[in-house]
DNA sequence: GTGGTCTAGACCACG
DNA sequence: GTGGTCTAGACCACC
């Protein structure tokens, strides 16, 4: 598993996590896999792996109990679309925006981007 | 001036001026405001200022005169053109994927977004 | 039942009973629910009610006795009295003066909340 | 700096910068010593330091800014008096009650240990 | 000098 | 076996 330089890692960690969820992959109230499974998964040390699972903890969106596990908090998934979807979109289109392009022009961009990539 | 917390300041300045180039507001050989300018306009540190020039003098924007001032270079606008919108579009994109979106709907919440904000 | 995330269950429990020690429910000499008892209405494993009567055990306010039950050590509601109001008192005052409450705003508050709650 | 042992340091530490707030040591702007400061006070490492003050900038109680500094935010103080007083003062009524404790009696031994203690 | 991240390893409490 | 806390030390980016 390889990582941005320029983003702290439980970040991505818990980005990727969050993405698992929206795509199916992990659901309402299913069991995460432990700290120490992630920790040799992602090649990184068992704290990182916590601070991820932290984050998501605080952002509501998993539930860690002691002894026991992490699981998804049921409903995660609709709060994830509208807000991951949501700021993400928005933040694009501002900067498109910023640059001079137009509403058409992002349109065209996006879609040339979908055919050929 | 306002700057988001998680992102460096000089990186948030020098996306700006990437911005001011892209949208015409500064064009090819025009010369920069000073660094004391700058750092009166975005309240902040000459040292601030001058981060966020070296920072476009290492992608190959800008060209920094000693005693004399700092200029864009000629041609620089087409590079950022692919350089920030190409790379910014993939990206978007592929983070869409990861969370499920296919082709049809990413193109739907765009023009939405477009249309509503 | 419903347990607060960050103080342990058999604590809780623990405590639960303790309470019911103090406020009559539970008198000198009774003998406690078995353990498959409190599990149903506690909705928690044997293991989490054993750990909390074995706890109880250690502050000398039960014996357990092996194929028979738990019971009630005679006495025991005087000393918890003393032991948990006046321990507790003391943290909550303690407290209150770090946060630079003064003698006649603490019994202020401790009226107030009182009269609404 | 000594602590208890059955909560974790950092929120021993951060609870004891909350007090400060409160009873005026630290006032609203005021720039909190470094973590590296704290760390050889409190003797313990600077990551548990700095959990603490990650603690409170989740509270929204303190700014931390990379290469400068951490900072109360303003107004902070008035929100704690509401939220640590009130909650610390229904909780312990709450388990008075629990105890069997009438209102008259509370406030006596309130008052009792005010006057002793 | 400042906060932030990461590691490797340890110990603990919980269920 | 699980999550949570802590250490000591390192490196980084920022201002």
């Amino acid at each position: 598993m390889e990582f941005k330089a320029d983003i702290p890692i439980y970040i991505q960690i818990a980005t990727q996590i969050k993405e698992q969820i929206m795509n199916g992959t992990l659901k309402d109230g299913d069991k995460l896999p432990s700290v120490r499974e992630y920790s040799v998964v992602y090649e990184v040390s068992a704290l990182t792996i916590q601070r991820a699972i932290e984050q998501l903890g605080v952002e509501g969106i998993i539930l860690s109990k002691k002894g026991v596990g992490s699981f998804i908090v049921s409903g995660s998934r609709e709060g994830l679309e509208k807000q991951m979807i949501g700021e993400q979109v928005k933040e694009f289109i501002e900067r498109m925006r910023n640059m001079g392009l137009g509403d058409e022009k992002i349109v065209g961009i996006i879609k040339e981007e979908l055919n050929n990539g």
